[in-house]
DNA sequence: CAGTATATTTGAATATGTTTCATTTACAAG
DNA sequence: CTTGTAAATGAAACATATTCAAATATACTG
């Protein structure tokens, strides 16, 4: 047999490789980057400090792993949360909502694996951008998709709604952190939400005032509590 | 005479101090933080390492010093800039331009300034946060005077406001840093601030009171739902 | 101007951390 | 049970920031 329990050996070392990540991530976001000691990873893994390196290449490939994981998780959760919503409105809600929620709570991940002299130079370039890339990906379908519908104004390019729309959340992320006290995530939201109404979506009331506009609004209640519907089915 | 030529002693000291700030902007620029070695900055000023010492506290102060040069200068410029210009659209157009110049040409200062647990940790927290402060108090002025003028929208806080502005200006600098063959820096001040024309400046034919009152509404009830949502995954 | 006190500079020594690598240990297969 | 290979180890090599006792420069005094 060339495996005896299958993958006895395998699964012992993906086990290991998994704490060392878990403990790394602790530890970095506990301490920053700089600051965490590889012996101390090493420690609340339960390996020596030199298994670190039979795993990793070198204390920034272990940062890299972290933020994939991170990210892995944060591209899932966005894009699982916006599948059975259908108003690009409560999309772009949605996801601000998601976004300023992990980075508030995480937010030395992102900065970690944003910093581009860390994670993201030379090889890891490339690696670190497309992490990004496909996060920032829902968010893009999200817009084209609501300029076909004609509800987001087509004669912004993507790239500076999305910088808008992720910078102004990160900034606000910190605002947050640091105002703690006087700054809570549902009115940042609304206020958020109420520039990119005016910013970004397709002004349509403009001209035919009261009916059609009620009506639309109408529409979104509907859809609104068709939602709660589902939940609470 | 206690003093022979005026200062002559604290001139040379002056000077050297000068020099050091210079050599330490420069290396951290083209190494960023981290990799910058005391050794060269040292070598680069004509000091000696223990030189660098008995000047600044640490490497974290030094970097913390060419920062207050930084933010002096963009302080210095964005206010003498907004001068002579009455127009609040035009004054933020002139701050975003200010801005994304700066940030574009010497992002790693900002970057390093910004980075929480260098400069702005522990007891540096407040210097670190009264440096941007100043710096921001420009762009708060120019809306609270936009708000009296009724230009600007009273409805949205100044703080949300101040986020979307840097926070997409510093997102749109990254961008310009990554698509630098595709993005040019007037076309994205242009849709920068034709987002911001319509997000926070007053519309001057917009919908009728009631219209908006109800517009308001919706969207409580929008984040309400939202919020329901989050609690029930 | 020589002598002295004080301020400044120096770089070798120290402290702290990352990374390497020669050995050892654990595992799977015959 | 033996052996070849994968994995783990931790002591040593290396890299830097920081300290500090000694050396040097400067200003002041009589």
């Amino acid at each position: 047999m060339p495996e005896t329990r299958p993958q006895t050996r395998r699964q012992k070392v993906e086990k290991k490789e998994q704490a060392i990540i878990a403990a790394a991530r602790v530890i970095f976001q506990k301490n920053g980057f700089e600051k965490a000691k590889i012996a101390d990873i090493a420690k609340s893994s339960g390996v020596a400090e030199g298994t670190v390196y039979t795993y990793f290449e070198n204390k920034n490939a272990l940062l890299f792993a972290v933020a994939v994981e991170f990210y892995d998780r944060l591209t899932r959760d966005a894009a699982l949360g916006i599948k059975d919503i259908s108003i690009t409105y409560e999309r772009l809600q949605f996801l601000a909502r998601h976004h300023l929620e992990r980075v508030s709570k995480e937010w030395q991940m992102l900065a970690l694996a944003m910093l581009p002299d860390k994670v993201s130079n030379e090889y890891r370039k490339t690696e670190g951008y497309q992490l990004n890339r496909t996060y920032v990906e829902v968010f893009d379908t999200v817009i084209r998709e609501g300029i076909n519908r004609g509800e987001i104004r087509s004669d912004i390019p993507l790239s500076v709604v999305r910088d808008i729309f992720y910078g102004g959340l990160e900034y606000g992320a910190r605002t947050m952190r640091i105002h703690a006290s006087t700054t809570d995530i549902d009115q940042t939201i609304t206020h958020f939400m109420e520039v990119l109404k005016g910013g970004i979506f397709q002004q349509i009331n403009q001209q035919k005032p009261q009916d059609e506009s009620l009506e639309k609004m109408m529409s979104r209640l509907e859809s609104a509590t068709a939602k709660l519907e589902a939940i609470a089915r």
